[in-house]
DNA sequence: TCCTAGTTAAGAATTATTCCTATTTCTTTG
DNA sequence: CAAAGAAATAGGAATAATTCTTAACTAGGA
């Protein structure tokens, strides 16, 4: 998807167009085409600013969550204490290996469908709605401290 | 192992043995024993005032902090804002199943140690420290909401 | 017993996120 | 194309979780 059919997506199931909220989706957008380091809200702002001065972290806070909401953005939590976030692109999905020094971020494509299927087997009481598996580590550069 | 052996395990790595160590020890204690549900620093440190009154929610965070360093204490970071510990039981690896209604946590006792292998040979430049696996949803009780 | 490096309490500071409220703005409908 | 209503926004205050600072204290070795 492009931003464009984003916004589709968005018109579609009723989530409505503002400019903070397509400046946002732009944003995500372009960190998903330059390699996909998740962002925090913190940076999303700061980058939204430049073309829109005026918006508020509030509006950056709300909107990712409207976003995750509606499925087209993932929110995910590793061991430092802000969220981060990334456009979901149809079709694809992934974990993360996080440095622990410099808190660069690589996709692994592996999923532990597996364990899944068989934790909904043994817990059918559980209606399962997420998962997410993190590798933490040092990365070449970082690794010797 | 006992409360009396972490104390051993931990005067070994050298770290030094205070009262308010040995409290928060025992609380971690009694939670594993009683079913395991990981403790944040606030129920800790609720839980040990009750025994040692002046204790600092400080010293609870640094003692905590100290615990995963030499290994004795897993640090956990679910969807929530806050980070969980647990007690380390010698020879047992989990995971977690948390519920998104009630914050509930069941331990999982698989784990995709085939995934970490493949991970570990595709990205031979970084070093693996750890991995967290954790599958949200609602359990039987917050699932009709 | 004395010494000293490591530890603590207390409160201030920081960081991340959410809430509050008056104002503004999309979008629908007339 | 104007009006109305619901939803969204800015700005700042509030909350929550964690960390820092500093002066006083103490465990454990000499």
């Amino acid at each position: 998807m492009i931003p464009g059919e984003f916004i589709e997506h968005l018109k579609r199931v009723g989530v409505r167009l503002t400019p903070q909220r397509q400046e946002i989706l732009q944003v995500l957008w372009e960190r998903a085409q330059a390699g996909g380091q998740p962002v925090n809200a913190e940076e999303v702002m700061k980058c939204v600013r430049s073309r829109y001065p005026g918006i508020s972290l509030d509006t950056v806070y709300r909107t990712l969550a409207t976003f995750t909401r509606k499925g087209i953005v993932n929110e995910l939590q590793f061991k430092d204490q802000s969220r981060r976030y990334e456009l979901v692109i149809q079709g694809e999905h992934h974990h993360h290996l996080v440095c622990l020094g410099c808190g660069y971020v690589r996709e692994i494509a592996y999923c532990p469908v597996d364990i899944i299927e068989r934790v909904k087997e043994c817990y059918s009481d559980f209606k399962i709605e997420d998962h997410s598996f993190t590798i933490y580590g040092y990365c070449a550069q970082c690794r010797e401290d």
